[in-house]
RNA sequence: GGCGCGGUAGCCAAGUGGUAAGGCCGAGGUCUGCAAAACCUCUAUGCGCCGGUUCAAUUCCGGCCCGCGCCUCCA
């Protein structure tokens, strides 16, 4: 079943297949940037992305499947926030690196195949930008930094209509400083040692020390792992321009061949029908939501429930129904046991998600399945719709917080009423565990204790 | 100003030129000392508004209203 992908470039649906004859599909991910906790907009493509991934996987096989997603460990922000906190760069990044693992992990998002960081490739940023000067598309400016010449690639805002937009001139007239022409973008970043502190390495040939621009390490990070060219290229839409139509130019004037075959971008996470984000900071982070008492699976759930092409607004409430829908599948997956069937009533399910990723539209085939009954089912089927989706439904619901003595007394008191039969007793002990922010589960033989949900 | 996306039940959200998937919430029921869980049943004559095309439009076309995003920080 062909799996049929929005196209940015072209602006239609296009079929996924790898280009090469080694049957290998290369696929790169714009990753996140390293100097603060990744918000769940962000973690909305990532997750995304996964989904594209499985499918891919379970298209080519996992072996055939290279993807690529970086981590963006030196820019103005990283470079920022290290000296905000008097921290050395390295220190920063690796911090917020190792909570993105965290957090990936938590949401069931498969490594990468590779995932390299900007800072591992300085060399090869360096030599893209050293072919570009050579061959005419990069210039050094005055102040030692090295700025991409616009006018010498003809293709460029074809990803984002730019030529088609009329400017707002004014924003960045003042931004000129060096740049022959305003529109031009920086490759490579003279060294100024009261921003960059320590952060430095020397730069192109004829070309002082400095650092390179943010566009470049991903041209150059994907030709040094997938090669000139690769069969899909994604992100959030907000990496449209100008950060891919940057990665089209550097690419394709170094490299003299088409950079993507296919580009794909996710669209934004809304919350209060805002954009999420950092500069904003009106976002939720996974832990957020896990101190509140929701499941990463129920996250990772609200984020599949809108399609990826449409703006998602995130509510507490969605976060809810997620939680609750989980709970659904959960218990339908054990009715199912190991029981096997019919494969095939499943294909619905997999004819909307290999239809331009449709998570919604495949969600709620799912449901129209599980609501027909578990008779008949294949199970292994079953879990490869869990699989393709990344739903684990056999991970604990929601961290088990320590129970405090006082409610754990609590409990074992009202167990004592209950057992002696007196229910007023009982159920005024529950109020009083409820009160403490408790919920007691009984069961035939014993009782659990789960924290409530926080609004 | 330019480019683009969207407006479907209380909330979220698919979808189609032939009469509205699914999730949540809610209601009723089975079960249960209570609560929870589980399971069953019900819940949009209607798809922003106004026109047009058509035998038939929520679905196509035009206009309008409203919301959101992007136009060099951004997943």
């Amino acid at each position: 079943m062909a799996l049929r992908l929005f196209e940015s470039l072209s602006r239609e649906l296009r079929e996924l297949k790898p280009s090469q004859p080694d049957g290998v599909f290369r696929f790169y991910n714009c990753g996140p940037t390293v100097y603060a906790p990744a918000h769940i907009g962000n973690f909305r493509t990532f997750v995304v992305n996964d989904v594209i991934r499985r499918l891919l996987e379970l298209e080519y096989g996992a072996a055939k499947v290279k993807h690529v997603r970086n981590l963006t460990d030196v820019d103005d922000r990283t470079i920022g926030q290290a000296k905000k906190e008097g921290r050395p760069l390295g220190e920063i990044t690796k911090h917020w690196t190792a909570l993105f693992h965290e957090d990936c992990a938590a949401l069931n998002c498969l490594r990468p195949t590779a995932e390299p960081t900007a800072t591992g490739y300085i060399k090869e940023q360096v030599n893209m930008i050293e072919v570009l000067m050579e061959k005419g598309h990069a210039y050094r400016a005055a102040d030692g930094s090295v700025y991409f010449k616009l006018d010498s690639f003809p293709g460029y805002g074809g990803l984002s209509r730019i030529k088609e937009r009329e400017l707002k001139v004014t924003v960045f007239a003042a931004d000129a400083d060096h740049k022959d022409s305003v529109s031009d973008f920086a490759l490579w970043k003279a060294y100024k040692p009261e921003e960059d502190g320590s952060v430095k390495w020397s730069g192109p040939g004829g070309v002082g020390e400095g650092r390179p621009g943010w566009h470049i390490e991903c041209s150059a990070m994907s030709k040094s792992i997938l090669g000139d060219t690769i069969d899909l290229h994604t992100g959030g839409v907000d990496l449209l321009f100008p950060h891919h139509e940057n990665e089209i130019a550097q690419s394709q004037c170094c490299n003299g061949t088409t950079f993507a075959h296919h580009w794909y971008h996710s669209e934004h996470l809304l919350v209060n029908g805002t954009t999420m984000s950092k500069s904003k900071g009106n976002y939720y982070t996974l832990r957020d939501l896990l101190a509140k008492g929701y499941s990463a699976m129920a996250v990772r759930y609200a984020l599949l429930s809108g399609h990826p092409r449409k703006q998602l607004n995130f509510t507490l409430d969605g976060m809810h129904a997620a939680e609750s829908a989980l709970k659904t599948l959960r218990s339908f997956r054990a009715a199912l046991g190991s029981q096997g069937g019919d494969a095939t009533v499943f294909d619905p399910v997999f004819a909307a998600l290999h239809d331009d990723l449709n998570t919604p539209g495949a969600l709620g085939a799912l449901f129209t399945l599980v609501n027909r009954g578990p008779a008949g089912l294949d199970a292994a089927a079953f879990d490869r719709v869990l699989f393709a989706l990344g739903l684990k439904l056999d991970v604990a619901e929601a961290p088990k917080a320590d129970i405090p003595a006082a409610v754990a007394a609590l409990a074992e008191k009202r167990w004592a009423a209950k057992q002696a039969k007196d229910f007023a007793a009982a159920d005024a002990l529950r109020k009083e565990i409820a009160a403490a922010g408790w919920t007691m589960l009984d069961r035939k033989d014993g009782y659990s204790l789960e924290p409530a949900k926080k609004p």
